[in-house]
DNA sequence: CTTTCTGGTTGACTTGGATCAACCGCACGA
DNA sequence: TCGTGCGGTTGATCCAAGTCAACCAGAAAG
């Protein structure tokens, strides 16, 4: 456990207010003599290599991170070995929400590719909210919109057949790339067939076909993890009314 | 819309130090002297009939709510018309934490019998949490639970098959009654089959030939909704080592 | 009292996606 | 350079759960 923690003590304080993804991450919305505030909190900043965890279940909890490169997937895993991947984090997003209810982490943050986090230690930020009205505000937004993410998947995962499944993965990875400011058409996925396939409840030979189909049907191009969209109004198409199996 | 909101102004103070929900409750956890700061906080108590909404997807956020009496589903609609149950939701548990991310609910809150909730002025919460820090850390706390809360169901609905999906729904809902003092083994369930099978991602047929084949198993004893535990290992087993599909 | 309606059960049949298995191709280490 | 292995694709087959339809019981309405 814990066995390479690389921490980057950097001393550099300005971690937010000079930070590009503010936009995206905790500090949006804040106003900038409260961002500049922030800067004390994030204390240090850590590397994760590729495969390796950020936090596993049940490892104490105390703090939370922000992604500056990279991006992770977050998995439940039950005994009999099951595993189900509950989300995939892209940079500005927010890891360990889970661990604040038990002060155990309830999920594993796994790096999809060698990656760096902001470190925000918990106690301060609970400290820093009751001065600063904004943070506390951007805080629960940000708890409240992963409230809100999890009910997307439950509807994808509960009333959503295979394709449609598939098709509301990859408009959300686009949009998502798409406020990186990177391409909204074409991007690399991070994550496996069969990670993708945990997260939507599939089999990844049925994640494979269905980017077959998708590809015969001229809707995207599929290169391994090379994806380019080609018709985005038929993906969406695709979600809204389909022959619906339930 | 809002077509009638029954609100009673209940200038009684102490809402929250007298209530006995206090252990399921935002309070939990919370010292005595705080939770009487707690009192000001809970404005308006407001009834909900059977079926009726306590709030919309879409509506403005701006409050709160702690299940005083009652129980209640929460449901995100797709234009198509499908329907995904998000939760079921128990007396001392809270609602509409969903609503602060973009200040609209996302969700539909529907009572699934006659029932009471303590309003909670998100903006009131939020300046008292400035205040009082037992109530920041719960609220938190709440917020944080909700998530894992949801990775849970998303386990369910990814990686488990009808039957392991009824037994877990089962013995959630049994330890949730006795968290509230009644038998963990013999309860009434308020909603449908095809609540049920929404919120597990199956059609209402499946629901009901689980439940039988529960019944021919000796595992529970079902008549309509009122269901009676014979044997909870038995449930627990079906849940861990199953056959197992994914 | 009968009628109607809603929720639940059960059976027969169909099907989408899982399972099992073969095979491909690229990356990496020897 | 040649294995070797991992991730991905594709085909053949199977089965869990969906669909469709009949029917039943209790509650509410007339």
């Amino acid at each position: 456990m814990m066995a390479t923690v690389p921490v980057t003590v950097a001393g550099l304080k300005k971690a937010c207010s000079q930070c590009n993804l503010l936009e995206l991450c905790l500090p949006f919305g804040m106003v900038d003599s409260d961002i500049r505030r922030l800067d004390e909190l994030v204390g240090a900043r850590r590397k994760i290599k590729r495969q390796q965890p950020l936090y596993r279940t049940s490892d104490p909890f105390e703090a939370i991170y922000a992604i500056r490169i990279g991006s992770f997937k977050t998995d439940v895993l039950i005994e009999d070995g099951r595993e189900q991947v509950t989300g995939f984090q892209m940079t500005g997003e927010i890891l360990g929400l889970d661990g604040i209810s038990t002060e155990l982490h309830s999920c594993n943050a796994i790096a999809l590719e060698d990656s760096e986090v902001c470190v925000i230690p918990y106690a301060k930020l609970e400290e820093l909210a009751r001065i600063v009205e904004g943070l506390q505000h951007q805080f629960h937004k940000v708890m409240s919109r992963e409230i809100v993410r999890d009910h997307g998947v439950m509807m994808l995962l509960g009333s959503m057949r295979a394709e449609e499944r598939l098709a509301a993965f990859l408009l959300n990875m686009s949009q998502r790339f798409t406020a990186r400011g990177f391409s909204a058409s074409e991007f690399h996925l991070r994550m496996t067939r069969e990670e993708i396939g945990s997260y939507l409840g599939l089999k990844l030979e049925t994640v494979s076909r269905a980017f077959s189909r998708f590809q015969d049907e001229g809707l995207v191009a599929v290169q391994q993890k090379h994806i380019r969209i080609l018709d985005d109004n038929g993906l969406k198409r695709l979600i809204q009314h389909q022959p619906c199996m339930r």
